[in-house]
DNA sequence: GGCTGTTCAGTGATAAAGTCACACAAGGAA
DNA sequence: TTCCTTGTGTGACTTTATCACTGAACAGCC
């Protein structure tokens, strides 16, 4: 809890009104790496509204294997909670602090008060949902119909800038819902070809 | 264009008022067999309501192979529009009609009106937005994961009440996002167990 | 009936990816 | 040091995908 500014886009051209309620309901909570937000099969407590940091959300299936389903960041909005927030439903999926974030807690009753009486609320949430909804079917024909190496050739590229990028094999697995050993291979194969260069937890790109 | 009687349950509980707007402002459409709703980079015009019939929506990747995301049936909403109405952006699938359908399509007006004026209408777009999101998570998770038998087995089974299905391996490899291929010799491997009889663009169940 | 073109299905060969099992290496803690 | 945990490498094998064909089934024609 602390000093409110209500610093994300959707809360931002709220009526004065609106804007009050929000400051008196919500409260930014502050997450470190490694958190967990939630887990399959919790219930929802409310709409959470990133400020900044960024968080993975990710599902395990019934084989054990799991697989990152999309990354929330600066200004983005939990889609997925909307939905358990409406049916009552447990969450499917799991959701991870990878980098430190803030979050406003969005409770139902604002929650519904906001889309009651905002148009550019109710056009915040709906875009995000439409953007989410894309983004899941493009991965979906990814996961379907793209070789592994090309997907991790340009996971690694998306990344390459950074120099080195602290990461295990398995940790990446679940990145393309994939087996480690596939990974490892992929990646020694890589690093014959001189690309990388592989040590314990971190990948190093040459050149 | 014919008499309107607002079969969909989401509009069932509109107040008066916005029930006049919507029976002025919406237009039934009869779409057959094999008819394309939309395709992938046309412009939404609308939110189509199913009344009644079978659309599936699936996509098609840089590969050309093809994989359905999802079907819709009487009383369904085509969540996937809403979020082309709002960004204006162009379709990423295609929605070909299976069992003659009606439908009712809103427009961009008509439909912001409604999610202003009625909480029962944002309530049911929303439960339906999060029911898709839901479901296209599991698909991932089942591409990703399942083995292909199983689920070819699990899609088999689900039909099988019906004694015999039309359908040719190349349909059913889109259902399954796979090759035909792959279809034939898992359909071969089970007509070989007895399980099945195949013959051209039909499979039968034994027993 | 017999031709002809089209769609559908079957299959071998090969490559890519996933699974299982295990060896070993790197690093931290006692 | 030794022990323990976590991370990586790899062989053997299965499953799935891809490529390149072959031939069967059907429809429309003469």
């Amino acid at each position: 809890m602390e000093k409110l500014t209500l610093q994300h886009s959707i809360l931002e051209t709220l009526p004065e009104s609106l804007r009050r309620d929000a400051l008196n309901g919500l409260q930014a909570i502050q997450f470190e790496h490694g958190k967990v937000l939630f887990r399959a099969g919790d219930p929802c407590q409310g709409l959470p509204l990133v400020l900044h940091g960024s968080v993975k959300v990710q599902m395990t299936g019934l084989s054990g294997n799991s697989i990152v389903l999309y990354r929330m960041g600066a200004d983005d909005i939990c889609t997925l909670s909307i939905g358990c927030l409406m049916t009552g439903d447990g969450f499917r999926a799991e959701a991870v602090v990878e980098e430190d974030a803030k979050v406003l807690m969005v409770p139902r009753g604002l929650f519904d008060r906001l889309m009651d009486q905002s148009a550019d609320f109710r056009l915040g949430i709906m875009e995000s949902y439409g953007r989410r909804l894309n983004d899941l079917m493009l991965l979906v024909e990814e996961v379907a119909f793209r070789r592994m190496d090309d997907r991790l050739s340009q996971w690694l590229e998306a990344r390459a800038a950074e120099g080195s990028i602290r990461i295990t094999h398995q940790e990446l697995a679940v990145e393309l819902g994939t087996a480690r050993e596939v990974v490892s291979r992929l990646l020694k194969e890589l690093e014959r070809q001189g690309k990388l260069r592989l040590s314990r937890g971190r990948i190093s790109f040459v050149q």
